[in-house]
Parts: structure tokens; C-alpha cells; sequence
RNA sequence: GCCGCGGUGGUGGAAUGGCAGACACGAGGGCCUUAAGAGCCCUUGUCCGUAAGGGCGUGAGAGUUCGACUCUCUCUCGCGGCACCA
């Protein structure tokens, strides 16, 4: 006896089958390739390529893409030329880390770990356009990360400087301002950094400061984003004014948001690095050791220490410029280094922190703006509200804020101060002491330093006493091949390993042939991923198919510019059409690589103000307990099991399901499996409910409304409501008697297709022998399907609902009528009795509500 | 402190100002099976009631409205960002 009747006759829905053998079609016919200057609309669709870490794909990387990957599959359906690429972010810490721990260089370990991205990739099916796979450590890649650093030089954007930077011990490098967290701990490796004053290269982003802000009208950011982008740049503007020190030729210059409250400053504060309280420092001995403490202070100690402000007396006073006022002059960490002037005057009546201040040390306190119901008795704590100006001369009865520009520019025709914006973005830290990056490509050359010519062309850089020039490495010279280092673990004297490499470091300078030695610091590792949606336009320039190169003569491919030779490309390409990433990223990459793309404007090789048209973030995927997945906590799910015991559709279709795209969100198995039945269940009903007889017109009207939903929720990346959607109407579809039509089936797996690419593939090939559904249109709906014939009208008694009553369109469109019916149902009646009607408000074919008294 | 987002069943979550809880999970019951699994069917916000039916329900309170999860205000809790930023 046969076991049952039915497991005989149909086939079982086996994804491990039919999931490969698809993925190998798609790769054989070049299924998702992107066509340069194609007639159709360019559709540039991109995510974050991923820094391929040792730990293989993350269920994160899935959920961003594939919902991407059916955004780009529908737009392709929707007849448009969709780029939808994929590369590497490969150089950088992680990667060294990694490296470092598994004990095998990273030349080595990268590209295994790329070749297994891959393969988890494509065990995905997703459809990306393998042809344009970009790696940014290779070294035709990064020739062109190089030159876009020497341009920055060139104009006078990248610069070395001693600075402040944040050093963190464990990873042994500097990082960028964007790096570190507010608690003081490095974003990626969760230990506490230090400030250091080091010699770095930064690019000048504050230049472009008012840009970032500005031109986010351009772009469609989500708010979140673009909130985030403008906290972090922080423009304020004001005033700077300048203090005369009593009996001394030092002035002390501030900047202040609230000039209105210049009368009210009763002393002055200035930060302990401030050069004058150095300059103090040497002839006060308290204050020496005040300064001294506050330096030794960590973030962590500051934050332990909360508000409680310190300071001390210098004994010394400034004078005020408006009224010759004197006021003695503090030193308080309060007032912070790096922002502003690092100097304050303080107004203890109009600012919370001066008051304490003011509180604690005994320090008079004066009110110059008065609030509407304000009086002039002592001040319980500082008035920061909008108000009227008094007991300040010429400016008595000006009203703050509105008169602010009136107070600015009184002060401005007097020359006592002047407009002033700051900002709270600092210029970006560039350089990073460790192996794993590209190399910086300039040389220091003392010969060039003592040249006069070139003295005025060079930057000069004093190292250990002797002053050296910076000179570029000529374009043709690109790229400054990173040299293979056997040791390469960051020294932590601050000094990157690549010093060791004396055959590379030791060079010939390009400008006067003699000896120099080449910048042994490399780039973050945010520098790749600055231009890289660039480079997928090109990449077939970049290496990325190395045996075309090769062939070429070295000369012949440095004389060409990939800017500037594929205009054309960029002009069609870009800017990109939707920009999906990491929320995490906002502040960093985000803001970083439209700053480099501003510049590439401002230098004429790419043809906008911005790279990205719009920007979504998606929500983290939590593990099954709810916490960020960490081996520590074993609570990560790798997605390769999942494929292996479900297969890749399941996997799209759970984490597309799970919940709102932008939201965070806990894995959970049990689901995954709920979403395995639903395919499951496509696929029984395939192969038992269709058939040539009509559909019923109601499961005509459920499809039709199905592919209006799936639609427009795609188009809004309202991806979990869109596959509830067609779990509803395979549930309609499963209770219906009859089935569906093989025309309306069609239409169905047509919806379908973007979610669950491989399964729908396979069911298509009864519609098609050779066509695969992929390149099929995105079916429309009929607006005559979804017309109703019969509506549900809601029965309201003073708002409450009492009832439901069934009306044909015709029927809905006469309020009368309808008043009529409800009035006679049994349940309405009872509450009508005996009571006087005040009205009736009718919504057409949706509700009527009796007001009654 | 400032800015932004949010609070809906046991759980993840749905709802152009118009039937709250779609869809899914979990749970309970049943069918099928030697059994397990898979599958299928029913129930599932909560309280009262055998039932019919009814009361209550979207963090709390007020308001606007014929009608509020949805709009406004106040509060509260949670998440994220910025922060002695002058």
C-alpha cells in the first residue's frame, strides 16, 4: 500500500533542490546586470557594502538587502535599468584585528573572507550585478582613494596639524571625533580612549559645514537622519567679542550666542587649556595646579563628576568693552577645550551653568533681560526666556530674541565685536597609525624645506626638530602600493608600523630627486567607502577584472583619470536613487562620503550637489533573547542554517515580515517556520487549486486588492505588511472552492516573485519555458476587480457602534435610504425608542451615526 | 537640559479621523497517524453570562469632534541622538 495518496502525486516543496539550481541560471545568463546608457530609466539602488569580517554574513546584512533586493526586482519589473551592486570595504581595524588574532596576515585572511561573503551571498539569490564587484584594497581601487586625497591637498583641504586627538590604547591608533562614543569609548572595540596631542593629517570638512547642513533640502532623508547629520555639525551664531586684561597687553576673546546679555557678564572663565591660562599658570601657582588636575581628568571621571563645576580665582580681571566694567577672571573646566574661543564671559542671570557657578563661588549676579512676568528680585536660577532688555544703556527695551541682530550690529559699528558662526563639527581626523589602510601618498623631503621656491609650495612639517616638506606623490606615481609586512602589529609609540618598512619608507623625492622618506600613516578606514558608489560605475577600471589590466602597459593605465574619463557614467548613474544603510552610520560614513562627493563637485568631476537622494535606515535584528547579538552571549543566528533548513525564500520573506523595516527587532525562530508554511502553502495550492475554470469574484477582488497593497507597500518599503497581504489572499485562496485561474495564478506569483525569487521561478516555468519571471512586468491591478458592490456600513448611536448593516453601492449613496434601514434593525430600534433624533451624520458607504438626546 | 522617535492581546505587530487587534507566532481543543513529525479544522483582548447578549479596553489625564489608537495640550515611561557647546 501506498503510504498516502496524495504524497505520491505531488512533488514536495524542496528549496535546497530548486534554490541553486536557479542561483546558477541567474549567474550563467547575466540575468541582473545593469546596462550603462541604457534607453530605459536608470534605477540606482544601493546598501552598504559590508566590511567582510571574519564572522561571515549577519542576519542584519540580510535584512537590509533582500528587502532591496525585491525593491530593485519590482523596479526592474517596472521596466526600469536597475543597478543594484555589490563590492568590499576590506582595509581597516576589523580586518587587522582579525588578522592579528587568527595569526595570518591580512592580505591572506581578507580575500577568504570575501570569498565566503560571497558565497552566502549567492546562496541568497540575491540580485546583485556580480560584474561590477569593487574591492577597496585593491590597489587599482585604492590608486584613485590616493588621488582624491591628493586633491584634497592640493587645495589646501588636507593639512597636518597637532591636535587633540582621540588615541584609543587597545587598537593602538588616533580616531576621528565620529568614532567615539559619548562615554569616551571607541565605537568599535568598546575601550576607553585618551586625548593626546599628535601631529595628523585632517580633512577640512568644517569648510563645507554650512553645505552638509544646507543642501540636506535637496535630498529625501529620513527625519531621524537628517536631525541626527545637523546635532552633530551644531551651528550656533553669535558674537565674538574681546576682554582687555587690566594691566596686561593679553585680551581675551569669546564667543557668545547671547551678545543681548553682554551688560549681565560679571566675571570671565577660560578653559584650562586656554593659552592664557597657561600663560597664567606661570606666575600662579594655584592656578597651575587647578589646570593641571583638570587635564588629568578622563571623560569617564568628568562624567562621574556630573555638573559639579570647579574652578579657581586668578586674581586678575578683564574689562568690559561696553560699559569698562571690570570683572575678575576664573579658570573652570566648564568651559571645555575645542569649541568656541575657549573662553567665556559669564552672565550667571541668563545661563543655567554660570549660575551655579555664580552660587558656588559667591559671584554677583545682574539680570539684563526681563521676562513678561518677570520681576527684578533676586534670582532663584537663571532666566533663559524671551524678554526685554533693561540696565543696559542704548540697548534698554530691545527684545530678545528678535533684536539680537540689532545688538550685533551696534556692537559691530562701535568695532567692539562682530557676527560669528561655530560650529561643533571638527575638522576630520585623517590619518591612523596602523598597517591595514592605504598609504598616505606623500613624502617628507628636509632637502625641499630649505629651497625657498619650494618653501612657498610646500606644506612644511617640523619633525623632531627639523623641518621637512610635504610633497605629494605625483599622479603618475599612483597608487603608493601598501608593501607586504610580515610584522605589522600596531607599536602604540604612535608611530605606524609601516616605519618599519625601511626599502619602502626610504625614497626618492618626486620634486628634487634626493632622499625623503614617505608618510608611513594610512587612512581610516572610512576612506574607501567615501567614493565607492563611484566606483561601481567603473569597475571595471579598478581591478575588479584584474587579467584586463594586466595586460595593459603600467604607463599607459596612470595617465588615465576614471573621473574624469567617465563623466558620461556619473552624468547617467548618479545621484543614487535610494541609499539604504546602518542608522549607526549617520554620523560617520553618511556624513563623510557627502562631504568627499561635494568636494568632487567643487573639483568638476562628478555632476552634483549630493550622491545620495534619498536615505532609509533599517532597524538592528536583535538575537532570540532580545540582545545584540554577540558571541558572548550566544545568542547569534547565523544564515546559513536558516538557508540550509528552510531555504533562502523563508529567510527573505521572515526578515522582510518580522516588523517595520526601520525597527529594531528580536529574532525569532518560530516565526521563521510560520513563514516556511506560507511557502509551503504557495506551493501545495499551486499544484492543487489552479486550474482553466474562472476564479470567483471574490477571490478576484481579494488578488486584485493584494497586488494594489503589494505594490504600493513596496514602493513605501512597507515590506511586512506587504507579505501579510498575500498570506491573506493565500488564505482566501486556500478556503475558496474553486481555486484560482491559471491566468490570475500568473498574476499572483508575478507579486511574488521579489519575495520569494527562487520558488516563484520554478512554478513560472508552466507560463514560460525560456523567459524567466524576473524579467517579466509588474502585473496591474484592475480597478474594476476591486469596485464593491456591496458595502458594510457601520450603525452609530451617539458615536458607539451598535450595529452593521449590508447596502449595495447604489443603496450607499442615498443617505435617506440607508437612515431608513438602519432605523428598522431590531438592535437600533431598541436604542431609538422613546428618544428624539438630533442628527445623523452619514459618511458614504462607510458609517451613519445617530446623535440623540 | 535640548532635539527626535515610540508606548496597542501571552509575543512580533495591523489599522487615509469611521467595525481596534489584519497577518504571524504561541497556547488550548479536535481530525489524521501504530507512533512521532508534518498537515488539516476550530477557539484564542478582557470581564459578566450556559447562551443570546452586554460592560470594559490602544501608557495616564484633559481637549477638539457626531465619532479619536489616529489630531491638540499636560504628564509619564521607554528608546535613540546631542550636551557643562557659551
Amino acid at each position: 500500500m501506498p503510504k498516502t495518496k496524495r504524497e505520491n502525486q505531488i512533488p514536495k516543496y524542496n528549496p535546497q533542490e530548486i534554490e541553486p539550481k536557479w542561483q546558477k541560471k541567474w549567474e550563467e545568463t547575466g540575468l541582473y546586470r545593469a546596462l550603462d546608457f541604457d534607453k530605459r530609466p536608470k534605477f540606482y539602488v544601493l546598501i552598504e557594502f559590508p566590511y567582510p569580517s571574519g564572522a561571515g554574513l549577519h542576519v542584519g546584512h540580510v535584512r537590509s538587502w533582500s528587502a532591496m533586493d525585491a525593491y530593485s526586482r519590482k523596479k526592474r519589473m517596472e521596466g526600469k535599468n536597475v543597478l543594484y551592486p555589490i563590492g568590499w570595504d576590506a582595509f581597516g581595524l576589523p580586518a587587522e584585528n582579525y588578522a592579528l588574532k587568527m595569526h595570518v596576515h591580512p592580505s591572506t585572511i581578507v580575500p577568504q573572507n570575501i570569498a565566503r561573503f560571497k558565497k552566502q551571498c549567492k546562496s541568497l539569490g540575491l540580485s546583485f550585478d556580480w560584474s561590477r564587484e569593487i574591492n577597496t584594497t585593491d590597489p587599482e581601487y585604492y590608486k584613485w582613494t590616493q588621488w582624491i586625497f591628493l586633491k584634497f591637498f592640493e587645495k589646501g583641504l588636507a593639512y597636518r596639524a597637532d591636535v587633540p586627538v582621540n588615541w584609543c590604547p587597545a587598537c593602538k591608533t588616533n580616531l576621528a571625533d565620529e568614532e567615539v562614543l559619548p562615554d569616551g569609548t571607541h565605537e568599535r572595540c568598546g575601550n576607553l580612549t585618551e586625548k593626546r596631542m599628535q601631529k595628523q593629517w585632517l580633512l577640512r570638512i568644517t569648510a563645507y559645514a554650512d553645505r552638509l547642513i544646507e543642501d540636506l533640502k535637496l535630498v529625501d532623508y529620513s527625519q531621524k537622519i537628517a536631525v541626527q547629520q545637523v546635532n552633530w555639525i551644531g551651528r550656533s551664531e553669535g558674537a565674538e567679542l574681546e576682554f582687555k586684561i587690566k594691566n596686561s597687553e593679553l585680551k581675551i576673546k569669546v564667543f557668545t550666542t547671547r551678545p543681548d546679555t553682554l551688560y549681565g557678564a560679571t566675571f570671565m572663565v577660560l578653559a584650562p587649556e586656554n593659552p592664557i591660562s597657561t600663560e597664567i599658570a606661570k606666575k600662579n601657582k594655584k592656578a597651575a595646579e587647578y589646570i593641571k588636575r583638570a587635564q588629568n581628568k578622563t571623560e569617564q571621571e568628568k562624567i562621574a563628576e556630573g555638573k559639579d563645576k570647579t574652578g579657581v580665582d586668578t586674581g586678575l580681571t578683564a574689562i568690559n568693552p561696553v560699559n569698562n566694567e571690570e570683572i575678575p577672571i576664573w579658570i573652570a573646566d566648564y568651559v571645555v577645550m575645542g569649541y568656541g574661543t575657549e573662553a567665556i564671559m559669564a552672565v550667571p542671570a541668563h545661563d543655567k551653568r554660570d549660575f551655579e557657578f555664580a552660587k558656588k563661588y559667591n559671584l554677583p549676579i545682574k539680570p539684563v533681560i526681563l521676562g513678561s512676568q518677570g520681576s527684578e528680585k533676586e534670582l532663584a536660577e537663571a532666566f533663559v526666556g524671551d524678554g526685554k532688555i533693561i540696565n543696559s544703556e542704548d540697548w534698554n527695551g530691545f527684545k530678545v530674541p528678535q533684536d539680537i541682530k540689532k545688538v550685533i550690529g551696534w556692537l559691530e559699528k562701535k568695532g567692539l565685536g562682530k557676527r560669528e558662526i561655530h560650529y561643533h563639527l571638527r575638522d576630520w581626523v585623517f590619518s591612523r597609525q596602523h598597517y591595514w589602510g592605504e598609504p598616505i601618498p606623500v613624502v617628507y623631503c628636509a632637502n625641499c624645506a630649505i629651497d625657498k621656491i619650494s618653501n612657498i609650495k610646500y606644506q612644511i612639517s617640523n619633525i623632531k626638530g627639523t623641518d621637512y616638506a610635504i610633497v605629494p606623490v605625483p599622479e603618475d606615481q599612483l597608487p603608493v602600493e601598501l608593501p607586504y609586512l610580515e610584522k605589522y602589529e600596531p607599536s602604540g609609540t604612535g608611530e605606524s608600523p609601516l616605519a618599519n618598512a625601511k626599502d619602502w619608507v626610504n625614497t626618492q623625492c618626486p620634486a628634487c630627486k634626493g632622499p625623503a622618506r614617505r608618510e608611513t600613516d594610512t587612512m581610516p578606514n572610512w576612506a574607501g567607502s567615501n567614493w565607492y558608489y563611484l566606483a561601481y560605475l567603473f569597475a571595471d577600471k579598478l581591478g575588479n577584472q584584474k587579467s584586463k589590466i594586466k595586460n595593459q602597459k603600467s604607463k599607459e593605465r596612470v595617465r588615465s583619470n576614471v573621473f574624469e574619463e567617465n563623466q558620461d557614467l556619473a552624468r547617467y548613474w548618479m545621484p543614487v536613487d535610494i541609499y539604504q544603510g546602518g542608522f549607526e552610520h549617520t554620523t560617520l560614513h553618511l556624513l563623510y562620503s557627502r562631504f568627499v562627493y561635494k568636494f568632487l563637485y567643487d573639483i568638476g568631476v562628478v555632476p552634483g550637489k549630493e550622491p545620495y537622494k534619498k536615505r532609509r535606515s533599517h532597524g538592528v535584528v536583535l538575537g532570540p533573547d532580545g540582545r545584540k547579538m554577540s558571541k558572548s552571549f550566544g545568542n547569534i543566528i547565523n544564515p546559513d542554517d536558516i538557508v540550509n533548513k528552510f531555504g533562502a525564500d523563508t529567510l527573505r520573506i521572515y526578515e522582510m515580515f518580522m516588523g517595520p523595516f526601520d525597527q529594531t527587532i528580536a529574532w525569532s525562530e518560530e516565526s521563521v517556520e510560520g513563514c516556511f508554511r506560507f511557502l509551503k502553502r504557495v506551493w501545495q495550492l499551486s499544484l492543487t487549486k489552479v486550474s482553466d475554470k474562472n476564479t470567483s469574484v471574490k477571490l478576484v477582488y481579494k488578488l486584485h486588492k493584494t497586488i494594489k497593497k503589494v505594490s504600493e507597500d513596496l514602493e513605501n518599503m512597507k515590506f511586512n505588511t506587504a507579505v501579510a497581504s498575500m498570506m491573506e489572499l493565500i488564505n482566501s485562496w486556500k478556503s475558496d472552492q474553486g481555486g484560482l485561474n491559471k491566468d490570475d495564478f500568473r498574476k499572483f506569483l508575478l507579486i511574488l516573485a521579489p519575495f520569494a525569487p527562487h520558488m516563484t521561478e520554478e512554478l513560472w516555468k508552466n507560463f514560460s519555458k525560456n523567459k524567466s519571471i524576473h524579467k517579466e512586468p509588474w502585473p496591474k491591478f484592475d480597478t474594476a476587480a476591486i469596485v464593491e458592490e456591496e458595502v458594510t456600513i457601520v450603525v452609530q448611536i451617539n458615536g458607539k457602534i451598535r450595529d452593521t448593516l449590508r447596502a449595495s453601492m447604489e443603496e450607499s449613496g442615498n443617505q435617506q435610504l440607508i437612515e431608513n434601514i438602519a432605523k428598522k434593525s431590531q438592535k437600533i430600534e431598541k436604542y431609538l425608542n422613546s428618544r428624539k433624533i438630533k442628527k445623523a451624520v452619514y459618511v458614504k458607504g462607510r458609517v451613519i451615526n445617530f446623535v440623540v438626546v
